[in-house]
DNA sequence: TAGGCCATCTGGTCCT
DNA sequence: AGGACCAGATGGCCTA
């Protein structure tokens, strides 16, 4: 099942990357049809993804704030301190030390783009021109996934 | 030029 | 004690 490259309409990049979504229910179905417009975006996301779905043959087709801005930074550590209970404890390091935990955070941060490539290869998406930044990849993942379960539900009955 | 995205460094906390 | 994880800060690159 080839999926990626084909499927992404501007109003879906829109929405995804607005982050608007977020606030949609999880289980957006055709049944219960909202009258406010976050349902009618979601419908529409929705009858994009069936689309997208009949095509490839796998569907029926009818069927943060910052804590700064908030001045939250100083309540922060006194906060996590008594909320564990523990003391803050100053940890010495050493050059080579922070050097080495420099080197390991690089190899995390490579592995979880490595992971955030996986995830862009299973989201479908049109031939964009611009790759999925982070925040996007899921974001639509998170629609994909959603719309899927739907169809699943559907396909179930 | 401002804003978005990303890589990197850093220090704090969590966990083994 | 030390590695993993996390979030803030910073600077570079790119695009509208």
């Amino acid at each position: 099942m080839e999926i990626q490259g084909q499927f992404l309409d501007a109003t879906v990049m829109d929405f995804v990357t607005d982050g608007s979504f977020l606030e949609l229910p999880l289980n957006f179905s055709a049944e219960s049809k909202q009258s406010e417009a976050t349902s009618l975006h979601s419908m529409d996301i929705r009858e994009r993804f069936y689309d997208f779905a009949s095509i490839h043959g796998f569907a029926d087709a009818e069927s943060k704030v910052s804590l700064g801005s908030l001045g939250m930074e100083n309540s922060l550590d006194c906060s996590m301190s008594s909320l564990t209970g523990r003391s803050k404890r100053k940890r010495v390091i050493t050059s080579n030390q922070r050097h080495a935990a420099n080197i390991r955070e690089r190899k995390r941060m490579f592995s979880l783009n490595e992971a955030f490539d996986d995830l862009r290869k299973k989201v479908p998406t049109f031939a964009y021109e611009k790759r999925l930044s982070r925040i996007e990849t899921l974001r639509l993942a998170i629609v994909y996934i959603s719309f899927m379960s739907e169809l699943l539900k559907k396909n179930e009955k």
